[in-house]
DNA sequence: ACAAATGGATAGCGGAACTATCCACTGACC
DNA sequence: GGTCAGTGGATAGTTCCGCTATCCATTTGT
């Protein structure tokens, strides 16, 4: 398979593709000749999966590399692998430790413990999480870690469903390949569900409280 | 309060609050002479909530405007003022409708009419959820929108809850910008919690599964 | 024999979100 | 009342990102 094939299979233009190759996020063919080289199957699958991780995930090139690295270094562990999306997908922010964000960090913290969860200290997303409430509190609301403790339940029920279906996988590239995609694209999927659950109720209930352009409540 | 003032009490530095102010993001302050403005109270909760969208919610600029325009348009019903930010936290693809979008498209049509959940015909999320089932069945993920019916009813419960918080406050200003926050911030916590679920899982499975770098399963 | 395509290198582009500079002016302190 | 940092307003510049476009010497298919 060459460029123009690799090109039409996979819907990347061949100006992107020489891009990812020159960014390292796609490995070259295999060279034939001084300028001629056969892509196959694999270079397909990958470019799916980096066009996965930047449309649906957002990533930036620089996380997707890193992520990739991490894919095919075989001694890098599933989990380990699995981080590096994670870090990928929260940008973390410079330093903004505003004094509010601090206190809901140590409660997040807190909470992590209670849970039993033992996440990476430097994991970006104690930090995101620790944000978020903070941000809530600023607009009023009476929020509370333990608010989540019903969502949190359900995550790790969904996450143990997904983990074990990554790890039966036949390799561990599988495997890798599986838990990202899992990852990224349910993430996606969930927040649209929950998206689409607030239009549809906020639908219902605007004509409950009488149909055209409202005043206030 | 003037400028610097404002620039500190919102942590926004003067050359960006200069730049919302051009780009129609914040409302000019109380002109007091040729060169001078009063800003309030009111300017400060504004600057919070456009970082708010802009910081965790990830809306472009435009999206934020938009958003915006319909928050204080006092014409537009809460749940119009609500669809904006919808369509500004999903970014609308160009037109790739690739045949087995298309497909899943109409999963996601049945799916939403199953639930009777009413969805504006014209909005992203249908769109990027059959997009999210598409790239999974590419991965072989063996996925139908059946699976998505409890992450559906949960997300309907707390959607109710949400919109029922909403639409309990004083004045009409304050329910849309409490819709706001609550979409996506708690959109935000939620995907967050997720992936700590799922990095608490893989690293609790890693060590039953032996300690170390892995090789495959 | 020869047009089309390839790999490799380098330069350019367009959008987004700021940031910096300049200016004429003013309000607040000395 | 003088002075000077700060202000609003306008305009131009910067940085980063994700590609695109162009050039070129080689090679391939016909």
């Amino acid at each position: 398979m060459k460029v123009s094939e690799l090109s039409a299979e996979s819907g990347v233009s061949v100006a992107t593709i020489k891009f990812y190759l020159r960014e390292g996020l796609l490995h070259a063919g295999l060279q034939t000749a001084a300028n001629q080289a056969d892509y196959d199957g694999g270079h397909v699958r990958r470019l799916r999966l980096i066009r996965a991780l930047i449309d649906v995930g957002e990533l930036p090139i620089a996380a997707v590399r890193a992520t990739l690295t991490a894919v095919d270094d075989e001694s890098t562990s599933l989990h380990d692998a699995f981080g590096a999306v994670m870090h990928g997908l929260d940008t973390v922010p410079p330093d903004d430790t505003a004094p509010d964000i601090a206190a809901a960090r140590r409660e997040v913290d807190a909470w992590l413990r209670r849970r039993r969860w033992k996440i990476e200290p430097d994991a970006p997303a104690p930090h995101a999480l620790a944000t978020a409430v903070a941000i809530l509190r600023q607009f009023d609301f009476p929020v509370t870690l333990a608010d989540f403790d019903e969502a949190a339940a359900s995550a790790e029920r969904s996450a143990e469903f997904e983990v074990a279906y990554a790890r039966g996988m036949a390799d561990r590239a599988a495997a890798v390949e599986t838990m990202l995609i899992g990852t990224v694209v349910f993430e996606r999927a969930l927040a649209e569900i929950r998206r689409l659950a607030l239009e549809a109720v906020s639908a219902r209930t605007e004509r409950r409280h009488g149909s055209g352009p409202r005043r206030p409540v």
